[in-house]
DNA sequence: CGGCTTATGTGTGCTGGCGCACAGACTGCC
DNA sequence: GGCAGTCTGTGCGCCAGCACACATAAGCCG
């Protein structure tokens, strides 16, 4: 359980931060900083990703298509990570739909920029690898998750997972965009939602959310929060 | 659609394949024959993954472990891929199993070997980046599908990329694997199998199965087969 | 204030997949 | 041949989540 202190970070991104200084000083001149507004979209599936972003602060969600209309997570990316892996894998477009899903701000980076700073032997490219195998757990994990649990308990987790990237027991989501991160109905949503409100757990109104009380969240939440967090952890630690 | 004659490929791995004629001479001789019998494990969850695996014929699915007893795959490979990834990122232990769903064989490294393969700028580390992503297509495309698709659509898709993979459109497998592989009940694919055999498309008895019609499969499978496919065939293509 | 838009609550079927409990059926082995 | 183990088929009750259809309620703005 991370200390109420953890909650309000520092506006650093934490893979920025792991890189040797020299090799820092190198790429902040390429670093623009760029306002997350909230429910911006970032890229859409097939767009040419012409920047990367690492995000200081605010979320931002890599959502998959369902079809016609409907959409599920199937990533969150905050302060710990980056949104343009592709770029880094040697692919020029987005497979997702990349929207900000809690304001703050970001740091820039060409698509080129990343490009030419992870061709050779530098720091970067071992961080990338790492992060984008923590990605790869965070996907693994939330697909066990959304075909078994049910919908309490993936909400919970969902909840705790966005409070441990933005730093805030409050943010702003109507139970519409829970529905698309969590790929069922909005009427379950306001059900399921209910249900932590009425135990005085949450609290929410016209698109504001506030968490009450993450530890007994927590309990309700499946294992998959646990092991999602430790993974993580573990990455960073290094 | 692939053609039958792309159905019976010659073994050799196309990650290895793909690699300068250099490049691979200087990682051949660390390259040991390994054979892949059917139901063998591979990795089990936090073992220490000693050596990775470019398969040149048969199966290995990557699965996940569902709390009590079930598991879910998480990724297929092939002649296309490795096993062993999470070497790649800087990661020592498996988060997955490796089970062999197909038997046939492999190509071996140490973890070492590897390590020092891509430390520099090879092409190797290139084509595992690429590669990293592509699974990571199919891991998300198979999120959503778990998430929203009835049974008898999967259990097609699923048949159908085997079959890609496998070169073959017989192998072993019983429903209590399969069952496993979506993450469903055994009962339910019996129900879903027994379907698509009073249809004709597929054949199966005590641990075989054959496929009939591959076409009029492809028609009850989900576009997620497509999907997939057409991202793994664009990234080989290069 | 009143009317519009957005966010949320609820109710009524319906159905896909689960859990459980068996019943064949085929294979292998002694 | 007979027994045991494995693989497969089936039936029944149950329930979570769906689809559809509204009913409030809260803010927004003229």
């Amino acid at each position: 359980m991370s200390k109420a202190s953890a909650l309000r970070a520092p506006p650093t991104n934490q893979l920025l931060d792991a890189l040797p200084k020299d090799e820092y000083r190198r790429l902040a001149p390429s670093l623009k900083p760029f306002p997350l507004v909230f429910g911006e979209v970032i890229y859409e599936p097939g767009d040419l990703i012409r920047h990367v972003y690492f995000p200081t602060s605010g979320i931002i969600s890599l959502l998959a298509k369902v079809e016609e209309g409907g959409t599920l997570e199937v990533g969150i990316v905050g302060r710990e990570g980056l949104v343009g892996m592709p770029v880094f894998m040697g692919v020029k477009t987005s497979p997702n739909h990349a929207v900000v899903q809690g304001a703050g701000s970001a740091l820039t980076l060409t698509a080129a920029a990343l490009r030419t700073s992870t061709s050779d032997g530098q720091s970067l490219p071992r961080l990338l690898q790492r992060y984008a195998y923590s990605l790869w757990s965070q996907l693994s994990q939330s697909a066990v998750c959304n075909l078994n649990h049910p919908i309490d308990a993936r909400l919970a987790r969902w909840l705790l997972m966005t409070r441990d990237r933005m730093g805030s027991d409050e943010f702003q989501l109507t139970q519409e965009f829970l529905s698309n991160m969590l790929g069922v109905r909005r009427e379950a949503v306001s059900k399921a939602a209910g249900a932590l409100q009425d135990k005085n757990l949450i609290r929410y109104s016209r698109g504001t959310l506030t968490i009450l009380k993450p530890a007994s969240l927590a309990a309700l939440a499946c294992k998959c929060y646990r092991t999602i967090k430790r993974e993580y952890d573990s990455l960073l630690a290094k």
